[in-house]
DNA sequence: CGAATAGGGTTGCATTATGAAACCAATTTG
DNA sequence: CAAATTGGTTTCATAATGCAACCCTATTCG
């Protein structure tokens, strides 16, 4: 049957995962902020089926995260551009990145290599950190949310 | 026909997306990391149909994302717990959490609410740093990886 | 100008994945 | 022992995917 949705769920990962979760978006997130636009660049570079790019982009527009522009002076050459929210992604795709590269790396050993543009160094592993900074990991936090307040009252 | 696989891409994204990045996969972690470890936990928390909760646990399993411990004395219990594999893929999940929280808040206004276990403080929103700490956003660092290097020697 | 090409998109169709429910075997629980 | 739990497989209808083939509108080339 229908492939199950989770629009009006209340766990916002399930939200989230609605609108960039399946195999395509994501990489189409990308490639976009890897400075990707055109329709014909996305499709070369994923090797995706047209149709089911034209329905991506529709989908990651249509949820704010990229928009559509004109390119061409008389319409019909467009552009897809990454909105605030589009690339407020940067985390999790950079923290994506390093978990494949550090667990599943290339044969080739070909790692991420971001660097901060005014400084040329690399840049951090992505963490969870408290207010003071300090990283934390999943044993040093506790869940104080709706799930686990349902489990805990349910 | 076949869903396009990415085992052996040159991306270690889409090698990523690979094993976590069906609708289900991040969404099982999630709970893992929550604290649920059986078959019928996940089944009635996610509302998961039995078959594909099977599928994903053994791939979850075969790609030490999980593992499978023997839970009654005499076998056929179990518990599928995180590995470090698993555990590493906190700062994806949290920071998936927070962009669904910012950009798709739950009608209720409901937060994640992660806490430091120590002071009690909420914790930080997941970003990306550069050596010294600094929060960088995707205009403040340049790509030399793999796929750059493609397009600009290609 | 006319033809070819490129960009963006839609349509058909075969293949695959998904979800609901039924069914099963082993193990607990009462 | 009977009934319920647990983990899992099978069956079947439906939805999503991938490929190829078209379509339409510019733009470029001869």
């Amino acid at each position: 049957m229908a492939r199950k949705r989770f629009d009006d769920s209340n766990c916002s990962v399930a939200r989230a995962l609605n609108e960039v979760g399946d195999w395509w978006s994501l990489l189409i997130v990308l490639h976009a902020m890897y400075g990707t636009r055109r329709f014909v660049d996305f499709q070369q570079q994923l090797g995706i089926a047209k149709n089911i790019l034209c329905d991506r982009l529709s989908k990651l527009v249509d949820n704010e995260v990229l928009r559509k522009v004109e390119a061409g002076e008389h319409g019909s050459r467009f552009e897809y551009r990454l909105t605030e929210k589009g690339r407020d992604l940067f985390p999790v795709v950079v923290a994506l990145r390093q978990w494949g590269d550090k667990w599943n790396p290339a044969p080739d050993g070909e790692q991420l290599d971001l660097r901060d543009r005014a400084t040329g160094q690399p840049i951090q592993p992505v963490s969870v950190r408290n207010s003071d900074g300090e990283p934390l990991t999943i044993r040093d936090v506790l869940v104080a949310d709706d799930l686990k307040a349902a489990k805990n009252t349910g």
